[in-house]
DNA sequence: TATATTTGCGTAACTAGTTACGTAATAAAA
DNA sequence: TTTTATTACGTAACTAGTTACGCAAATATA
């Protein structure tokens, strides 16, 4: 295979984990375009929590995916201007921004299912090999949680 | 845990890989800044491969770490701005820029190892609870190179 | 009740990648 | 030798995330 990120073994694990997962989202991109999906692929996401939640702020989206709220805000704004989500400011406390998903959104959350459901076969078919591969993903991400990178590098780094 | 990401399980998974990428990757600007590193957590891995081979264009770094080539002519133009890589152009084809790195890229490399060493070794903790990990991410690549996300979700979609 | 703190969210400026396009130099083919 | 195709690389415009900052509304405290 000739890979250098392979070769250099540890010292490109985390470049290879970046470059698996920049192949799937552009990879993505493209299959949404060929199909003729209007949507981004991380908005799939979005699509779920408002769908399952019915209303939700930015504050809990960025809460439940885990990620920034200035990030959440910009994949908002791109929906809400797309028309798939709108926005009704919360009578009791005016800063809250309570969205939802729109009429447009609802029509064609099955057509949209079809092309998701296709994107998780995908997924399993492709650790299918890999037995492991979620439980170990998991741990990964507690260790991480319970002392970061940075800190554990920073341990590592007086032990010298 | 309590993760959505997680709860939604095959649907979450490329997003979960994302997300640890993403995290680590943060983590490591966070490490540079705090250590007093003058460099971008990617750079190193062009530091590598110019002190491995002496001189390369930025077409062979782009093929060695298989990303575009846009994306190499960032990262080396940022490192030329900060004195870290020197360019000649090749005298027998005035197309190729020849790089190289700079003594002050040599002087600091020591320095840069202890800390590039020290993240290596993070990596190594971090999955030494995960024996099958590095073997079972080469899976996922060799997949992925025969045939790409999209194309098996387009296979997928057919099948239902 | 007046003041201080927290919360929600919006924006700015940054890095990191992509695809699409253009241009000049080299190599290949007519 | 002239034309055509390929190669190297630079730029533009885009998405996707981050941290840092600001501001107004709500809440807690003095």
């Amino acid at each position: 295979m000739n890979d250098f990120l392979s070769e250099i073994e540890y010292a490109g694990l985390i470049s290879r984990i970046k470059r698996l997962s920049d192949e799937i989202l552009y990879s993505t991109r493209d299959y949404y375009k060929t199909v003729g999906l209007d949507i981004e692929p991380n908005w799939h996401l979005v699509f779920y929590l408002l769908e399952r939640n019915g209303s939700m702020t930015i504050t809990d989206i960025s809460q439940e995916l885990r990620m920034s709220h200035p990030a959440c805000v910009k994949i908002i704004k791109k929906m809400k201007k797309k028309g798939y989500v709108l926005t009704k400011t919360d009578d009791s406390d005016s800063r809250r921004q309570l969205l939802q998903l729109s009429d447009k959104s609802k029509a064609q959350l099955p057509f949209f299912r079809k092309h998701w459901d296709a994107g998780i076969k995908t997924t399993e078919d492709l650790i299918a090999d890999s037995p492991h591969f979620v439980e170990e993903l998991k741990q990964l991400e507690l260790k991480i949680d319970q002392k970061s990178y940075k800190d554990r590098t920073l341990d590592n780094l007086e032990l010298e």
